[in-house]
DNA sequence: TCGCGATTATTTAGGTTTCAATAATCGCAG
DNA sequence: CTGCGATTATTGAAACCTAAATAATCGCGA
């Protein structure tokens, strides 16, 4: 076995894992989306931009919002469009920072998002029914190994 | 604590694991678009595309490519129709059925993807490294378990 | 053989996401 | 205080993805 083949059998390992891991996701995240839109008629980007404000009620910048949401700035002012749109967030300027906005939920929001986001635990607690507390408890570590060690090499600017 | 909010505390685990799930793969996604776009001008629906051909030399139909893609078959139509004008694969027709297509990779196509298949490979086992072999395993055998659950509760139709 | 439901691929319209460019503002160095 | 690089949000162009409609073909049952 030369050099190149043995370095391909010896990382096939990662790459199965890696293979599994987006179709774990994938799976839960497309059945996730399909529910957003029966029951609530609405999508997984806004549910999470919803659920991001929820935690801060004074509300968050939207660069930071972008971060924590891993999507861009642009993406987010689209999304916080329709919210605003329909009334469930609203911008608020920034004291003493002309350029910045705060975004936040409305009332409404809130109320809207405590319903979705009840149902929604139920689904992932379906999703993930198959593992004990103590696998659950397993693999929430090993990822916090993962994105540990991904977040740290390379955190930006090769 | 009333039945709700036990509830609710109940499910924290499964809840905080599913964020942590599609923070880490959403981490590594990026990455890998990211280094597919800056080293070989391409991406990564196209990339997956030329990979599930990969494996199966006479080539797959439309539809078996977008189950296994896990996206609509118009998707496959788009995607397939870049990578034909690029030369990278070829419709092939399926004798005895007209209305079927085979997809599947040309000369051109399988020496590009060697070797794009090889760098991303190094990403990969890059991102993971922060796992011993032991725990891929682990990670590999908890998400087979989660993969199996999913799929088996409600495979359509409510 | 005929017809009809199912399968296969494509098309269409609409929403999402990214990247890059733009515009406004900030804050600091001089 | 002036200018200039950095930050903030938005916009525009292009790619991606979906759902639903369309068109061609298949294959089976009567």
């Amino acid at each position: 076995m030369d050099m190149e083949a043995r370095l391909h059998a010896d990382h096939g390992d990662e790459l199965r894992l890696w293979l599994r891991m987006l179709t774990c996701t994938q799976l839960i995240e497309q059945r996730i989306r399909s529910r957003l839109r029966e029951r609530f008629a609405t999508t997984l980007p806004r549910f999470d931009l919803m659920a991001q404000l929820e935690r801060v009620p004074e509300g968050m910048k939207m660069t930071v919002l972008s971060k924590r949401m891993m999507v861009t700035g642009g993406n987010v002012t689209g999304i916080t469009d329709q919210l605003e749109a329909e009334g469930l967030v609203q911008r608020v300027p920034v004291e003493g920072d002309r350029r910045a906005l705060l975004i936040r939920l409305t009332p409404a929001g809130r109320k809207v998002f405590a319903t979705m986001a009840l149902e929604h635990e139920q689904w992932i607690v379906q999703a993930l029914g198959g593992l004990s507390a103590r696998e659950v408890e397993t693999l929430y570590k090993l990822l916090g190994k993962v994105k540990q060690h991904v977040k740290q090499s390379e955190p930006e600017g090769a």
